[in-house]
DNA sequence: ATGGCTGGTAGAACCAGA
C-alpha cells in the first residue's frame, strides 16, 4: 500500500482554508498534519475536509494560539496528547493508522528571542519539550512518523546563513544539540535529508518581514518529517511544495510530502 | 542582518511567532 503524509504550519487554518483546500486537490495527500491551527476543536472547520474526503479528523486545538490537527482519508483509531511541555499548550495528536503505524504530529515551541534561560523562560521550555519528547522516544518500540514544525533547523545547510543565525533562536547550538539527542533516542531517520543530502540549501520557512522571500531566500528548515528505521526503509519520495510561499495570504512555511510503500 | 510582517483578539502604546 502507498501512504502519503504531509505536513505544514499553516498559522491559521481559518483564515487559510482556501489554501488548504488548494493544496487538498492539487496534491492529494493521504493524511494532511496541520500546525498552529489557531482555533478551538468546536470552532474547527470540518466542512471542507469532510467534501474532499478527509473523513477522520483528530483535533487538539486552542483559543488564539498554537493548535494542531491531523485530516485523514484513512481511519484514526487513536487519540494521544502528550503535554511535553507541562503547562497546558495544545501542541500534539497522535494518531494509529489500521495497519498499526503510528503518526505523530507535533508543534515545539519557538522559544522566545532570546537563547538564554535564565532571562527568557519560553527558552528553557523549549529546551524542556524537546528533552521530554526524547524520553518518550527512548520508549518508543512502535513503527511511527513523527511530523511536524519542530522549531529547528539543525544543519549550517538549513539556514540561509550559519554564521548570522548561530545565536538566534531555532539554529543555537544548544538546541542543535537537544534535536540530535532526540534524533538519536529512537534513531530516527531524516526523511528530508534522505532525500535532500547535504550540503544542499533545504528551506521549509520564509520570514514574513522579507521584502521578496525568494530574492533574498534567507529561509531556515523548521519543519520536519522523521520515521523509525524500518518505516524509513519503505520511504519512496519526497515532495516539498515551495510554490505555497507565493499562494494567496501564503503561510510563512511551506508544505512537504513523504511517500511510503507499506 | 534583524525585523521592516502577520493573525487573533480586543478594541492595545498587545501577544506570539522565529
Amino acid at each position: 500500500m502507498t501512504l502519503r503524509i504531509a505536513t505544514w504550519n499553516i498559522n491559521s487554518v481559518r483564515f487559510r482554508l482556501d489554501i488548504v483546500e488548494r493544496f487538498l486537490r492539487d496534491h492529494a495527500p493521504d493524511i494532511l498534519c496541520l500546525q498552529e491551527t489557531k482555533v478551538i476543536d468546536g470552532d474547527f472547520p470540518h466542512a471542507m475536509f469532510e467534501e474532499l474526503g478527509y473523513r477522520h479528523r483528530l483535533l487538539n486545538g486552542q483559543r488564539m494560539h498554537h493548535g494542531v490537527a491531523t485530516l485523514s482519508r484513512i481511519p484514526l483509531t487513536e487519540d494521544r496528547r502528550h503535554d511535553w511541555q507541562d503547562n497546558g499548550e495544545a501542541r500534539h495528536i497522535g494518531a494509529r493508522l489500521p495497519n498499526g503505524l503510528l503518526v505523530e504530529n507535533v508543534y515545539v515551541p519557538a522559544g522566545g528571542d532570546v537563547p538564554d534561560a535564565d532571562v527568557n523562560p519560553k527558552f528553557g521550555q523549549k529546551l524542556a519539550f524537546l528533552e521530554r519528547m526524547t524520553r518518550w522516544s527512548e520508549a518508543l518500540r512502535e513503527d511511527t512518523v513523527i511530523v511536524g514544525d519542530f522549531n529547528v533547523a539543525p544543519l549550517e545547510c538549513d539556514v540561509w546563513s550559519h554564521k548570522a543565525l548561530l545565536d538566534v533562536v531555532s539554529h543555537t547550538p544548544i538546541e542543535i544539540e537537544a534535536l540530535a539527542r532526540l534524533q538519536a533516542a529512537h534513531d530516527w531517520v531524516d526523511l528530508g535529508r534522505h532525500f535532500v543530502p547535504p550540503p544542499t540549501p533545504f528551506y521549509t520557512w520564509w520570514s514574513y518581514r522579507a521584502a521578496d522571500w525568494k530574492a533574498s531566500d534567507r529561509g531556515r528548515r523548521l519543519d520536519h518529517v522523521w520515521a523509525s528505521p524500518a518505516v524509513a526503509q519503505t520511504a519512496t519520495r519526497f515532495e516539498v511544495i515551495r510554490d505555497a510561499r507565493d499562494w494567496g495570504k501564503p503561510s510563512d512555511h511551506v508544505p512537504q510530502i513523504a511517500t511510503f510503500n507499506l
